[in-house]
DNA sequence: TTTCAGTTTTTTACAGATAAAAAACAATTT
DNA sequence: AAATTGTTTTTTATCTGTAAAAAACTGAAA
C-alpha cells in the first residue's frame, strides 16, 4: 500500500507556515492552502483534521483558526517524508557509493527489497530508472547488470556534457536582453560573490550554487533531451558532493573563480570566450570527478 | 502471472530449425540447443517435451532425432510470442500515432490498461519507459501528460541527433583500418548498390538497412549515452516508417544514394567531408520526419 | 456568480502473490 | 573428467488488491 509521506511532508510544511500566523487568525481557504503546500486539497483537509485532533487549530462555522504556535513535537519525523521512490534511490545510490556492489556484478531484486524493506514493485521501478542513467544494464529475463561509476563511465558522461553545456551556452548567449535568465544570471553571480567572502565557513553551500547556474545554462537549450540528461549530471554530482570531501574548500574555491569567468564570457557574448571558459570549468569538474572515482574504487577494493 | 512467450518463441524458432533437419537425424544437446535459441535450458526442456507430444520427436534412451516434419499447424500463433511489454510499447506507438492522444492531454493507466487488456503495472512500466523518450511527462501523485510527436520533438530530437552522429561519426573516421567496421561498411555499402538495382520491388528494404548503418556508426562512439539515445531515433523511426507512406520510394532512393555518399566520406576519413555528407543526409531526414508530423497532425485534427 | 467546504469517484503508488524462466545443483552417461 | 540430462531452488514478469491522494461533483455561503 501506499506510504502517506505525502501527507506527512505537506503537515510540516502548514505547521512551519503556521509559525509564522499570530494566534487567532483565520486560515486561508483550502484551496489556497492546497496551492501553497503543493498537494490537492484532499490531503490538505487531512493535514487540517489532524490539526484539529492536536489542537493547534480550530473550527468556527465554516473558518479556521490559530489556536496555539506548533511545538517540535508537532512534526512528523524527518525520515517518514519520504516516499518509498525517493527511500529507494537514495538507498540505492549509497549502497553504490559504500561499494556494495561491484561493477559487473549482477543484482537481485528480492534481496536489494528485503534490505531495503520495500516490496520488488518498488525496485524493479528504481532499476529501470538507474539503467536509463547508464548505471545499470537490464539482461530480459535475466538479472540487471551494475555497470558502476568507473572512469569509463565518467569519461563517457563528461562527453556528452560538454556537448550539451557548450551548446546551452551558445543559446545562452542569444538570448534577448530582457529575458528573465539575464537577471538570474546576475543573481547567481551576486551569491558567488557573497560565497567567496565567506568561504571558510560557507563553502559547502557551493554545490546548491552550481547546480542553480548549469541548470540555468542548460534551461535555455530549450531541448528536452538535454534537460533529461542534466537530470542525471545532477544526480551524480548530488551524490559526489557527498562521498569525496578532500579539499572541498580548495577545489570550491577555484570552481567558484572557473564559474564566473563563465558568467562573465556569458555576459559578453563572446562565442569563443564561452566556450574557452566553459571548457576549462568542465575539464576541472571532470578532473574531480575522475579523482573521485578512483578513490571510490581504492576504497572499495 | 507471466505469459509463456518466451516458451513459444523459442518453440516456433525451434520448429523453424527442426524443418531444415533430416528425418530421423538426432538433436543437439539441450544445453547447444538452448544457446542457439537464446534462452535457458529450463525453457528448451519445456520446448522439447511439448515437440515430443505432438510426436514431431522422439527419445531414444537419452538422445532425441526427428519423427517427422513440422507443419504449420504446430507453430504457435505469432501474436502470443510477443511479450507483455512489447505489446504494451507497440500498441502505445499505435495509439499515438492514430491520433488517439492529443499533446496535452492527460493519460489514465487504467483506461489504457483496459484498452490493451493487461494489469496497470505493465502500462506504469512503460509510461517510465515513454517519459525517458520524451514523448510524457510525470506529474508525481498525479497524471501523466502526453507531450506527442510534435514539431518540437522532432527539431530536438534532431538537434541530438546530428551532435551525436557527427561525433560518432569522427569517431569512426579514426578506428584502425583493420577493424570489423570497416568491413561492416563494405558489406553496408553492397547492400546500397544491391538495393538500388531493384529499387522498384525492394524499396521498402531500406529502413534495416538504413538503422544497419546507422547503427555502425553509433557504435563507434563508445559512448553509453549516445547509444541508448539512438534507442530512442529507432523506435521513432520503426514507427515512422510504417506511418508515413508517402514518396516512399522516392525517399528512400534519395536517402539510398546520400548514404553513399556518406559511406565514401567515412572511408576517406576526410572530416569535413564526412561532416557535409552527414550533414545533408540528417537534413533531409529531419525534413521528412517534419513532414510526417505535420501530416500525423492535420490527420488527427 | 464566484468561492468555499462536504462528499463521492477515480487514480496512483505501492505491496503481495504466483506462473514462467533462469540458475544452481545433483546424478548419469559418454 | 567432460559433457549431458534430471531435479530443485531462485528470480523475474506480471496480475491483483488496497490505502493514500487526486479529481470531480455538489450544495451552501459570501
Amino acid at each position: 500500500m501506499k506510504s502517506n509521506a505525502v501527507f506527512k511532508r505537506a503537515h510540516n510544511r502548514c505547521l512551519n507556515m503556521l509559525a509564522k500566523h499570530e494566534l487567532g487568525t483565520h486560515l486561508r481557504s483550502e484551496l489556497e492552502l492546497a496551492q501553497a503546500l503543493d498537494v490537492s486539497r484532499t490531503t490538505v483537509r487531512a493535514v487540517l483534521s489532524s490539526l484539529a485532533n492536536a489542537n493547534i487549530i480550530h473550527r468556527d462555522g465554516s473558518r479556521r483558526h490559530l489556536v496555539r504556535s506548533p511545538v517540535a513535537d508537532d512534526y512528523f519525523p524527518e525520515a517518514q517524508t519520504e516516499s518509498v521512490s525517493d527511500i529507494v534511490g537514495r538507498r540505492f545510490m549509497e549502497w553504490i557509493l559504500q561499494g556494495d556492489f561491484r561493477p559487473g556484478e549482477l543484482i537481485n531484486c528480492a534481496e536489494l527489497a528485503r534490505q531495503f524493506s520495500t516490496s520488488t514493485s518498488a525496485i524493479r521501478e528504481h532499476l529501470t530508472h538507474f539503467n536509463h542513467f547508464g548505471l545499470l544494464e537490464r539482461r530480459p529475463n535475466s538479472a540487471w547488470v551494475f555497470k558502476g561509476i568507473t572512469t569509463d563511465f565518467a569519461m563517457e558522461i563528461y562527453e556528452i556534457r560538454e556537448m550539451f553545456e557548450l551548446r546551452s551556452a551558445h543559446r545562452f548567449a542569444e538570448l534577448p536582453p530582457d529575458a528573465a535568465a539575464w537577471s538570474e544570471l546576475d543573481a547567481i553571480e551576486r551569491e558567488h560573490h557573497h560565497l567567496l567572502e565567506n568561504i571558510d565557513e560557507r563553502y559547502r553551500e557551493f554545490s546548491r550554487l552550481d547546480e542553480r547556474l548549469h541548470r540555468l545554462v542548460h534551461d535555455a537549450s530549450q531541448n528536452r533531451f538535454v534537460l533529461n540528461f542534466y537530470d542525471v549530471i545532477s544526480m551524480i554530482f548530488h551524490y559526489h558532493y557527498q562521498w569525496n570531501k578532500a579539499d572541498e574548500k580548495e577545489r570550491n574555491y577555484v570552481a567558484l573563480h572557473e564559474h564566473l569567468a563563465y558568467i562573465a564570457a556569458l555576459r559578453s557574448r563572446d562565442l569563443d570566450a564561452i566556450d574557452a571558459k566553459c571548457r576549462t570549468h568542465l575539464q576541472t569538474a571532470r578532473k574531480t570527478l575522475l579523482k573521485s572515482v578512483d578513490h571510490l574504487r581504492q576504497a572499495t577494493v
